[in-house]
Order: structure tokens, then C-alpha cells, then sequence
DNA sequence: CTGGGATGGATTGTATACAATAGCTCTGGA
DNA sequence: TCCAGAGCTATTGTATACAATCCATCCCAG
């Protein structure tokens, strides 16, 4: 692995998991001698971070860890919702091959056996969110456009934009059947859709289906203890009293 | 300007211009020599160019100038209509104070003026393309999203899915005075849709105006004449005979 | 004659030295 | 006491030297 990738996937993670505060700015040497790195690779990281949306360009010179609004996740759930919408919509249109979708609805068949315990353990969850994902990018393939695919891996970048980043969220809450439930059965009917060439169905649902986010956004706002659970929730700035 | 910024400027103009061809490797040195900065810069040039898409990286090392299919062609552009119209959806939906309108609304006159002509001339053509251009800055801003802001700046990064991308096929086009027409009635009506908070009819007009891109696309790529003055046409691949 | 491996050149990846600049502090004057 | 300016320091921007790697060519063996 090259140093540029790994300086990249380590201040992802330093971002991410809140160790660089928002609005902390990121001094180039201070990286280097927490990464190990030399600055070059630093430098290209901060390129890219930049590029991602985690880390924004101080006008003279220099970069700092971006800070978003509640307002902003709550575009960036719905722009996410309408890039898979589109997605989903082109994959209906020009028709997928029956084989196409197996993969997909064996995904269904399995979170139907994960949420179909009574009693849902953490371990679960994190069963959950690896199918989910498995889903949701395996949805954005049947569309056959990498262009698409691209943005849409853009708008993941941002996890809690990204499909399963709230879902850990009702993992400590009471709710929690009740939403995955709700999602799983827009997983089926949007396969549903596909399968029936129904393009403007197949849409809508994609983008409700990223409505779920932006509930659990509203939920976990009021609960400290939830937004531990989301990463990158550390970017997130708190609501005004 | 710094460096950094003026080898991106100047690499892009030679990849849009088709001095660059795609496939064609793109080392480092020789650039270095061509534009008389470091290797520092043009590398830093390098990994902002592959973010836009123009540029691909081998997975060996080094970029290539990228090469796009008329159907990558195509999906852009849809792209760039579903984000458009994400954001005029967004800005009659909250509502836009009567004064935001006003900017918009004096695009709409000026166009008018500029296509009421009998006859146009290159330079009403290049008018017209600076109006469009402004009209959709100005668009994109009601929405009040830096976020989908920054996403539909990207899509226009490839001169071919901007809106004014085809525009100038049409000055060597008999149909011209009729598709200018049918555009600058879309951008009334979106206007009139925004005022109303029609957020899904707003949204409905921005995606079929891509559409009239998509239908000079498909002109354009019977007639190498008229290709000539899209910019970055000679990134798009010719059609298989 | 063909295939595989080794060697050399070309090219990218990385580190670091140097240059430029921006921001801060300290001093002097009003 | 407060403001302005100059100088210094800290930090980023740029160039270049060095290391690693990839690719192509050539030679030798089967």
C-alpha cells in the first residue's frame, strides 16, 4: 500500500472518529509526525479529503475539518436518496435480466432472518448494516453506469449520508424492529419494481427509503448517547438550545 | 495564482481542447515541460483533474486522459438534469422571497431579447450561452445548499453535460431558432413553478430541459462539423459505424 | 524458433530542502 | 492606553533529489 493511501485512510479515520475536531485546522507537519509520513503523501491526502467534502480549503492556504449543519446531513440524505433513486430508475427502464436481481434478493431473504428474531443483539446489527450495504450498492450496480456509481460513492463518503448510517442508532432504541421492518419491505418493493419495469415506482421508493435516514437524523439529535453510535457524528454540529 | 493553479488551468484547457487525446498517457515530465512548473504542482493538478473525471488514473501509475462513450455522454447529462432539478424542487418547496426571482427573471428578458432577433449571429450564440450559464448559476443557488451546489458544479466540470455544453452545435444547426425557443420556455416555466412552490413540476421541467442536451447530443454526433464547437468533444468517442 | 528470465532504462512515488507568505507579537508614537 | 507598523516566526507552497517500481528489450536455454 502506497504512503498516500495510507495517510488517506488514517486521517479519514482520525476525522471520522472525531480524534480532529471540526473546525480544528490541520497543520501538515503536526500529520506527519502523527501519520509518519513525509508531507508529500500528507499533502495529496488532504487533496483528496478535500475532494470527499471531510476537510475544507482555508482561503489562505492550509485546510481544517469541516463542520456540517443538521441542516446539510439532511441534504445530503436526500441527495443521496435521489442519486439512488435515479439509479433504480434507470435499472427499471432498460430492464435488468432476471439474474441480475438473485443477489440482491438474497439479500432480502437474509435480513429477513436477521430481523426476524425476536429479540435483536448487537451482533445483528452489525449483520444488518453489512447486508444493507451489500444491498444498496449491489442496487446502484444495475444501473450499468460508472458515472452514477461514482457520485453515488461520493455522497457515501459522507457516512452519515451513507445508507446504513443510522442505523446503528436504533440498536439502543425501542423503535428498532418497527424501522428495519419499514426499510426491508422498501428493499423488497423496490426489487419489486425493477423486476416490473415500474422506472418512476422504483424511484420514489429510493428516495422515501433515504427519508428513513433523516428520521433517525431527527431522532438521534435529541439523544447524545445515539449519535455515539453514528460515525462521523462528530462533524455533526449540535442543535442550538 | 499559485502553481498548482494554473497547471490545473491550463491542463484542463489542453484535455478540453483535444490537444491531450484520450488514452494518452500522461507523464509527468513531459507536462513539466509543456507548462514550465514542477513535477509538485502538475501532480497536485493530476489528482484534482481525476476527481472532475477527466483524467483516469492507471492503476500502475501515472494518468491517462479519459474517453467517454456516448452513453456515459448521455447518463451526465441526465445526471446534471436530476441534480438541477433536485435543486429547483428544493427552492420551491421551502419558497424563495419575490426579490430572489428578480435576477432570474431578467435573464428571461435578456434571452428574449437576444432570440427575438430574425437572424442570430456567432456572437448572439455566445451571448445567449453566457445568459444560460448565469440563469442556472442563479437557479442552483435558490436551493440554499453549498452541498448540492458544490455536486452540480461537478457535473458541469464536463463541458458536455453543462448546460451550455450543445448550444453552440446549433449556430451551424438549422433547427437553432426553434430549440432556443423551447428552452427559454422551459425557463420561464420553471421560474413561474418556483414562484408557485410547484416543487415536483419545477423539478419535471429542469429534467427534460437536460433532455433537449440529450437531443442535440444525438444531432451533433451525426455531424463532425457541428461537433467541433462543443467543447471537450473530442473526449467523446465516434460512434461505432 | 519460441518462451522465460534478467537487466537496464524510463517513470512514478516519496522525502526533504528551500522559498514565499501570512499571521502574530512587540515596540514606538500619538 | 490604543493603534499602527515592522520584523520575526511558523506554516504552507514549490522544486528537486533520491528510491522504488514497472515495462520493454535482449539474451540464453530448451
Amino acid at each position: 500500500m502506497s504512503q498516500t493511501v495510507s495517510a488517506l485512510l488514517q486521517l479519514r479515520d482520525l476525522i471520522l472518529s472525531g480524534d480532529l475536531a471540526p473546525g480544528q485546522r490541520l497543520q501538515e507537519l503536526a500529520i506527519v509526525d502523527r501519520l509518519g509520513v513525509s508531507r508529500t503523501p500528507v499533502r495529496a491526502a488532504l487533496v483528496q479529503l478535500q475532494e470527499e467534502g471531510l476537510v475544507e480549503a482555508n482561503p489562505s492556504g492550509g485546510y481544517a475539518v469541516r463542520a456540517f449543519s443538521e441542516q446539510e446531513v439532511n441534504e445530503a440524505i436526500e441527495l443521496r436518496g435521489v442519486l439512488e433513486g435515479l439509479a433504480a430508475r434507470l435499472a427499471a427502464e432498460k430492464g435488468v435480466e432476471p439474474e441480475r436481481l438473485t443477489p440482491l434478493k438474497g439479500c432480502l431473504t437474509e435480513i429477513d432472518t436477521v430481523i426476524g428474531a425476536a429479540r435483536l443483539t448487537l451482533a445483528d446489527f452489525e449483520r444488518y448494516v453489512e447486508l444493507n450495504e451489500r444491498f444498496h450498492h449491489a442496487l446502484t450496480a444495475l444501473a450499468d453506469s460508472p458515472m452514477l456509481a461514482r457520485q453515488i460513492a461520493r455522497a457515501y463518503a459522507l457516512p452519515f449520508a451513507s445508507p446504513s448510517g443510522f442505523v446503528m442508532v436504533q440498536a439502543i432504541q425501542p423503535q428498532a424492529h418497527h424501522i428495519l421492518t419499514i426499510a426491508q419491505d422498501q428493499h423488497r418493493c423496490v426489487v419489486e419494481a425493477i423486476e416490473n419495469r415500474e422506472g418512476a415506482r422504483a424511484e420514489m421508493i429510493m428516495r422515501e427509503h433515504a427519508r428513513l435516514a433523516r428520521r433517525h437524523l431527527e431522532l438521534a439529535m435529541h439523544d447524545q448517547d445515539a449519535l455515539r453510535h453514528v460515525r462521523g457524528a462528530a462533524l455533526i454540529a449540535p442543535r442550538r438550545a
